[in-house]
DNA sequence: CCTTATTAAATAATCATTCTCAACGGTGAA
DNA sequence: TTCACCGTTGAGAATGATTATTTAATAAGG
C-alpha cells in the first residue's frame, strides 16, 4: 500500500555511521556523529552523514528526534522511549518510564487529525549541570 | 533566590506583538508574527519580533514552544497544554487531553535530572492533508 | 570490459536565528 | 527645560544548521 522501506544499500560509510550511533548511548547531532565517524573515515563529508542519516531515519533504522533545541538528534535504539533534555547544555538522555500507549488513542478522540504517533519530552538539569548551578549563573 | 521576572517595559511593539499572538489560536512562527504585525507596524524589524517574543517567553508572558519541525512557534496560552504537529504540513495545533501530573513524578524517581517540565507532542495528519494524500504522494 | 545507475565528496546556497551597532526615545536629575 | 543616561529599535551583517548542486568515484548488470 504505502512503500515504508525503499531499501537501500548498505555502504562502507553507512555502515560506520550506524556502529558509531549504535556505540553510544547519548543522542549525538549530526556533527557529532560526523566527528566520530571521521576517526575512521577521515575524508567523508559532512552532507554524507546528513543525508544517510535522514535517509536511514527514513527506513526505520534509526531514529530521528526533533525535540527542542537548535540541532535534530539520532538514536540507534528504534524502540519507542521518551526523553529528557537538560535546558542548561542541551543534552538528551533517555527517560526509563514506560510508554504510556493510550495516550494516542486519547488524543485521537479529541482531534480530528489522524494521530501517528507521539512522544513526551521532559526538561530538567543534569546532575553535571546541578553542580555548576551554585556557583555560576546560568545563561 | 532566582530571578524569574526580570520585569520589561511594555513599548508598543511588544504591545502590537502580544495582541497579534493573542488573536490567533494556531501557534506561528516568529516570521508568522512578523507578517502580522507588521500590517499595523510596517516599520518593525524581524529582529526586534525575534528579541521581544524571546524576552515575553523569558518573562512568562508567553510560551515558546520546542517542537520539531524547523522552526519555533509561539502560543499565548501560557497554561499547561498538549500539541500536535502535522507531519505531513508542520502545521501545530492543541490538543485537548488532561495534562498528566504524574508524569514529572515517574520520571523524577527514574533519573537523576532535576525535573522542570514534560511536553507531550503527538505527530499526525491534519484534516486537510488527509484530503490531499489520497491524490498525490506525500513529500 | 562497457554501460548505467548510485553514491560520495566538495562546496555553494538556503533558511532560521542571533548579533552588532548607530540612532532614537523616554525618564529623572540638575 | 535641558541634559545625560539607558533601554530599545531598525537595519543589516554574521552565524549555525541543514539542504541542494555538481562532479567524480564506485558498484551492479549485462
Amino acid at each position: 500500500m504505502n512503500a515504508p522501506t525503499p531499501m537501500i544499500r548498505l555502504t562502507t560509510q553507512r555502515q560506520i555511521i550506524l556502529e558509531e550511533l549504535s556505540k553510544v548511548k547519548t543522542h549525538p547531532t549530526a556533527s557529532e556523529v560526523y566527528d566520530m565517524v571521521r576517526k575512521r573515515l577521515p575524508r567523508i563529508g559532512l552532507g554524507t552523514v546528513y543525508r544517510n542519516l535522514e535517509l536511514m531515519a527514513e527506513n526505520g533504522m534509526i531514529l530521528k528526534l526533533e525535540v527542542g533545541g537548535t540541532q535534530k538528534r539520532f538514536d540507534a535504539t528504534t524502540d519507542a522511549h521518551y526523553h529528557i533534555r537538560c535546558s542548561c547544555c542541551g543534552k538528551v538522555d533517555d527517560i526509563d518510564i514506560p510508554v504510556i500507549e493510550s495516550l494516542v488513542g486519547a488524543a485521537a478522540e479529541s482531534s480530528s487529525y489522524q494521530i501517528l504517533g507521539h512522544h513526551v519530552e521532559f526538561t530538567g538539569m543534569c546532575p553535571e549541570c546541578q553542580k555548576k548551578e551554585g556557583v555560576a549563573t546560568i545563561h
